[in-house]
DNA sequence: TTTTTTGCAAAACCTTTGCAGTTGG
DNA sequence: CCAACTGCAAAGGTTTTGCAAAAAA
């Protein structure tokens, strides 16, 4: 682990951003400037509300934001998220992926054969949570490392593939 | 996700790899080769028996084993881990690691803010991957991605916090 | 005006690929 | 002998860093 860090965005229950305003708020708090890259940037964020990758956001979300640079955009979402306005998911061995803290963090389930992600609504993994709290003391979260696994096609697939062999 | 691919080794219940002779053996019935660099690398995995980087293995794990080209043992860890004799698992940003198959895969919780690993007998597991089976048809496994969360101790420190804001 | 942020270039980091030469079977 | 493998160098993909110039407060 290179940089550990929990944000804001990373506990349960924190704050939602819902709107810009309030995101350049919460900005302005933590004592950093409203830059024209850096509102672009959550323009974007707002306007997609699903996670993209730092690329896509500096090729301009097609078109919804100007083109930008990408360097400018990865230190401009490790500012957001330092001040829980962004969180970032890695799925499988993709590039990460950010999305703007809208209520709680979707979790997910992540097939590693075909790729195919689930999002998961968090109450739904309570029970799991639970599970596991008792069993590890561990507060298991699915929102920025997925469960990873099979899905049922691929778990069926492989089933056949090893009756096979 | 770049490389969707399943090998015996993710799949419960494939068969434990538990001598070099054995490896060896199923290395010849994949139609490779033993080379110096792949006995030795065999070598080096038996010997440290834990999930190592491809970066300590080209180093020779503290002198166990020769020094050797990365590239190469990149390449002989994926032909090796399409075998089934080799997996490896992603804790956290950090580089891969590599280990043989040695009986059940084991598995993993890693906390997100310390880097604490804790290895999970996968039976431990199994009540988990039930819940996660009938809630969603999804088969989990915790051996290539690792549970994600909080530690206990971080969970703590993390709660602390948050009440100080 | 002062501190923060940008823009660009370069590097860091992990991993893969190409190719000429060597080796294992 | 010949396919498989090595060794080296180079590139690929993602993310970070350094620094002079520009912009925000």
């Amino acid at each position: 682990m290179r940089t550990p860090r929990v944000t804001r965005s990373a506990i349960r229950g924190a704050p939602a951003v819902d709107t810009l305003d309030e995101a350049v708020s919460l900005l302005r708090d933590g004592g950093r400037r409203l830059s024209l890259a850096r509102r672009q940037l959550l323009e974007g964020l707002f306007a997609v509300d699903r996670p993209v990758t730092a690329e896509e956001l500096a090729a301009g979300l097609d078109g919804r934001i100007p083109r930008s640079d990408l360097a400018v955009v990865y230190r401009n979402l490790e500012t957001l998220e330092q001040l829980g306005l962004v969180r970032h998911v890695h799925l499988g061995h993709a590039p990460g992926r950010y999305a703007i803290v809208r209520g709680e963090p979707c979790e997910y389930l992540a097939c590693e054969r075909c790729g195919i992600v689930t999002e998961i609504e968090p109450a739904r993994l309570d029970d799991v949570r639970r599970l596991i709290e008792e069993e590890f003391s561990f507060h298991a979260s699915f929102a920025h490392f997925p469960v990873g696994g099979l899905c049922s096609r691929c778990a069926l697939l492989v089933e056949a593939l090893e009756r096979r062999t």
